[in-house]
DNA sequence: CCGTATCCGCGAGGATACTG
DNA sequence: CAGTATCCTCGCGGATACGG
């Protein structure tokens, strides 16, 4: 058993990392690259809603980590790839199961909102 | 294939539900829920770092989207017990491979950021 | 095309105090 | 023990403009 890292301890590294990666826009970008290198506006694209600040800064925290590699290519006007590395690969199975797993789950999910709101309504009676 | 739901997409249910679970603080509850039933400030003191507002919090919505269901029992003074519902559980494998990665993969992790950190470095000189 | 720089609003979430 | 209520700050992240 390994107890060099401890995710519940409050100063160990592995739970700064683990903030970098449980967060919606880095699973979608993770999940995202997991289809092969992908160019910058492609990535704004295809994960809607992102804004060009957040995307770059994530990828660049995602590079930091050794989870995502950039490649330029020297076009006119430039071309960058960003592609996951092996040990983004190694996690991305792990993305994949985990961010996939709401769009299997959204009618047991929306099911549960629903007797869970109506218990609100019922109990707020005066 | 289902096309119902797509976590791409900005406005789709999934997104929302994503947003929820894609997060330290929810990761970290369920998988100390995956162990079992857990009373409030057995969580609290668990999962170190956390503060009352926001486990009371996350727990509520939890709840709400049905991962977490809460049940109290009337001693004085009153115990409340948290645990994971079956959707939960069905999730609590996909949490564990995710939250816990960071664990097992510091040593790479560390490897690369100073590997990053020397690169911008060297490119900052003047 | 691929970003960086700057401004700024707004809400997440910590600290603290109090209640059933 | 298990929360709720309130205040307050601090930095996330959107919008916009500009540079390589």
């Amino acid at each position: 058993m390994k107890r060099d890292y401890d995710i519940y301890s409050d100063l160990c590294p592995a739970r700064a990392v683990l903030d970098r990666i449980a967060d919606k826009w880095a699973l979608l970008i993770m999940d995202r690259l997991a289809l092969g290198p992908t160019r910058f506006n492609v990535l704004k694209r295809d994960v809607s809603g992102i804004s060009q600040k957040v995307l770059s800064q994530t990828l660049k925290l995602l590079e930091r980590d050794g989870l995502v590699s950039r490649k330029a290519y020297p076009t006119v006007p430039v071309t960058v790839e960003y592609a996951l590395t092996p040990l983004g690969e190694n996690l991305s199975m792990a993305v994949a199961a985990f961010a996939h797993w709401a769009e299997s789950n959204m009618d047991a999910i929306r099911k549960a909102q629903l007797a869970y709101d109506r218990r609100e309504r019922s109990s707020a009676q005066a």
